[in-house]
DNA sequence: TAGTGGTATTCGCATATGCGAAATTATGAC
DNA sequence: GTCATAATTTCGCATATGCGAATACCACTA
């Protein structure tokens, strides 16, 4: 039967996985960790089972959380992994990125359906699974979006900027692009804005709110709130 | 967003998912579809959540899934799918069998472990995600033990018989094995009685309960009650 | 310092799922 | 037909998770 089982890391409810990925992820963004904020990361994330996600609900789980020693609340009313919750939250982390490598590198799924395959299967891979697919896919640094996959050595790349704030003219690097709105993820790669490409600033209007960049010999405009969640690198 | 869930078939709780996969496996097995038989079904079901089962929570269950229409419970306490109820079951093996076939033939799982893997992947697969991996896979008519995945054409061989049932001194080929016993499983596979392959029964012994069978040049034993487990084809 | 707006918690409640113990119903043997 | 055994259901209870409404807390401005 479950002979599967001999993972080191105990299993946390699915509910539990979700909260502690949102966590990771809130802080990897450089946001404060709140409750605010929190529901807002949890509302992005694909439902299969939690139909929704209010701030009581969040209240409570919190709660629950930190008696299982996941978390702690600090006065500051900000939320910080403990050493369990950070080794359980990146294993999460772990899983979904690598989930996401999968279904593009072997199943040829599209860029815009990765983040929700990826969420629902993030909550079905083992430990010796993960492995597998590790050797499988060569111990990838990131995932399709550029994000990186802990454990496996990435290495924080010098000088990235946010597309809002880099400098017109420049030749840059995608690193990063968001994940999590299926519309935006389509229009990127319709646009071939995808980490590792080539792109030149061309513009940069902050006062209409705004940001042109050429690809190959394509323009693509992007909104500011957008272009700050696309990280950029030299050349 | 989740725009991944364009599915036809609407998505049912994990719980009432395992539920409806054991009841078509029981059916499928030959058996009737009692309370009891199911609980023991279920109870093979590697538990990641479900920590267990009991007959009040089968009882439960079955209301709530009646008063859904999956099921209807028939006079001579027996528990019949509805059209509504099949079609999801099936795609419920489905899932499981195709997740089967995917570790196996994808990420080089031990056979002895793929059937716990699946039962977490089958619940993390959409309709898109299937479609995606039959297509990877070539639309295989079998999972890794040999049985059917359900709308990829497969066809039940002639003279099928179980291996305690078979003809002493008969070439014969390995239709099917069971599954969910991962130290059986780890057996058969050391031995090489797998799904396609070519043995002679040597020894039929319903009085000590064994049965004997030479693969290759090596020889097997079984008991009875697992002999009864194992499907054969003529060669 | 008082008021105001945003943030977080408490409260009572709902649902899905599980359990063990006890009660009930069916079945098969005489 | 009666009775023992097996199968199933009922009962009261537990846990995890969600909700909306009302309340409480905090931080900053006038």
């Amino acid at each position: 039967m479950a002979e599967t089982n001999n993972s080191v890391v105990p299993r946390l409810t699915q509910a539990m996985e979700n909260y502690l990925l949102s966590i990771y992820v809130v802080q990897e963004r450089g946001l404060r960790v709140t409750n605010s904020n929190l529901v807002e990361q949890l509302r992005r994330v694909p439902a299969s089972e939690n139909l929704g996600t209010s701030l009581p609900a969040v209240s409570g789980m919190l709660r629950r959380m930190e008696k299982e020693n996941l978390i702690r609340l600090s006065d500051t009313r900000e939320i910080d992994l403990t050493s369990k919750g950070r080794q359980l939250a990146e294993s999460m982390i772990r899983k979904h990125r690598l989930a996401a490598r999968l279904v593009v590198d072997l199943l040829d799924v599209p860029l815009h359906e990765v983040d929700a395959e990826a969420h629902m299967l993030e909550h079905a891979l083992s430990e010796t699974l993960e492995k597998r697919i590790q050797d499988r896919l060569g111990q990838p640094k990131t995932d399709p979006f550029g994000q990186p996959i802990p454990g496996n050595g990435y290495k924080e790349p010098r000088n990235v900027v946010t597309l809002d704030k880099a400098k017109i003219g420049k030749v840059m690097i995608v690193d990063r692009i968001p994940e999590d709105d299926a519309k935006l993820v389509a229009y990127l790669h319709e646009n071939g804005i995808l980490p590792g490409v080539e792109v030149v600033i061309s513009d940069v209007a902050p006062y209409r709110g705004v940001v042109t960049l050429s690809v190959g010999d394509e323009l693509a405009v992007l909104g500011y709130n957008i272009s700050s969640e696309i990280r950029l690198r030299p050349a």
